[in-house]
DNA sequence: TAGATTGTTAATCGATTAACAATC
DNA sequence: TAGATTGTTAATCGATTAACAATC
């Protein structure tokens, strides 16, 4: 991982998909995998493959491939998948509650201990075993409970202000569901999880198909 | 829309975010914008505004700039958010239940009609006023109201088999929000969510931030 | 060893940026 | 008209693909 610094983004959103494909590679007890059958797999070229994993070191053995525990493994660690990070959710609504019970929170290495809604009727709820607080109490949680992540599940116009307080409270990443840019320092991540862009894009294909 | 033909896929993935910001620009009355003013708005290049834009047609005026509103409309049309599409949801646990309950599907042109479950315990269900079916029944609904669009809200083991009934009853398009690749037709549109490599991107930037 | 496949350099392709003539 | 800003061509930059020597 020494070269990790200026990988392009191009390169780190194939990652995933990458891991994807090892993780089920390693479910039917394949040892063994060439870029070229990653390729068929994905859909990516072999070569576009072996530069890719080149950024990060060189995990293949020429006349062999890549072992695929291995590779799924140094994956894992790339991604970061295997240092634990707590969230909580601001918003409790449905989006909220649906995203507190979404699985994928462990696969990546997250866990919601919270959420946070200001409507008294949902405060006191539990999602899972997850208790909905009020938001007002939110800052003093997450720097009591050392939180890494906020995730936003507000409409846009809260989001901003819910922004400002989990930055302010020290979280160290925000997870954003509002469809709405985040001003944000330079040293908090935001990840934007774009429903309604996604929903136009597949609106475009949908025209042109009947054209 | 003459040219629209083969227009990249990394323009047509920029043009939601022109249009959300052209939405907000409405609704503050400005009738006028430059190239240059969306560039700090959206962070593009007023340039590649500029060549975005032109994939389309020429919506500017030399000297003025752009008509908010006329190009606002354009972009309605280019990304067919003026067509109506009737959608269903195959899932309904507690993301399909959410992602019923989504706002954005109005701004998109999108109705969801009915989600499908085959738990006997949820069939019935009413979600706003969107009722619960019996999976068994999805087909012959799909067919019998014209169902434009099926949307993938089940765990990955269930999401091919889901899509290939989609398919099978003629919808256009599948929004899939399980965590795997289908197979489709050239003609039938596959849009994906990807929650999951949403989160490993931010665990990755998490990562590379403490070192 | 011979065959296979990587890691890596070079060539190509496509996307972004810069520049400027056209023109409102 | 003079100033502003587009539409579009040319130059640059970055990403993808091709090729092949290294080597397991």
């Amino acid at each position: 991982m020494e070269k990790s610094n200026k990988v392009s983004i191009t390169v780190i959103r194939r990652l995933p998909k990458y891991y994807r494909y090892l993780a089920d590679l390693m479910e039917k007890g394949t040892n063994r995998i060439s870029s070229q059958e990653l390729s068929n797999m994905t859909g990516f070229t072999a070569s576009q493959i072996r530069q890719d994993l080149n950024n990060f070191g060189g995990f293949g053995q020429q006349g062999y491939g890549y072992n695929v525990e291995d590779l799924y493994n140094q994956l894992r660690k790339i991604l970061g998948l295997e240092t634990l990070y707590h969230a909580v959710i601001g918003g409790a609504g449905n989006l909220g509650q649906a995203i507190a019970n979404f699985k994928g929170f462990e696969d990546a290495g997250f866990k919601v201990v919270s959420l946070f809604d200001k409507n008294p009727n949902i405060v006191g709820l539990k999602i899972r075993d997850i208790e909905v607080r009020d938001s007002n109490t939110m800052i003093d949680y997450i720097k009591e409970h050392k939180i890494d992540i906020g995730i936003i599940t507000t409409p846009k116009e809260s989001a901003q202000g819910l922004a400002d307080k989990f930055i302010s409270a020290g979280v160290k990443g925000i997870w954003n569901f509002a469809p709405t840019d985040l001003d944000a320092p330079d040293d908090v991540i935001v990840e934007n999880v774009r429903l309604n862009e996604s929903l136009f894009i597949l609106s475009y294909f949908l025209k042109r198909d009947f054209e």
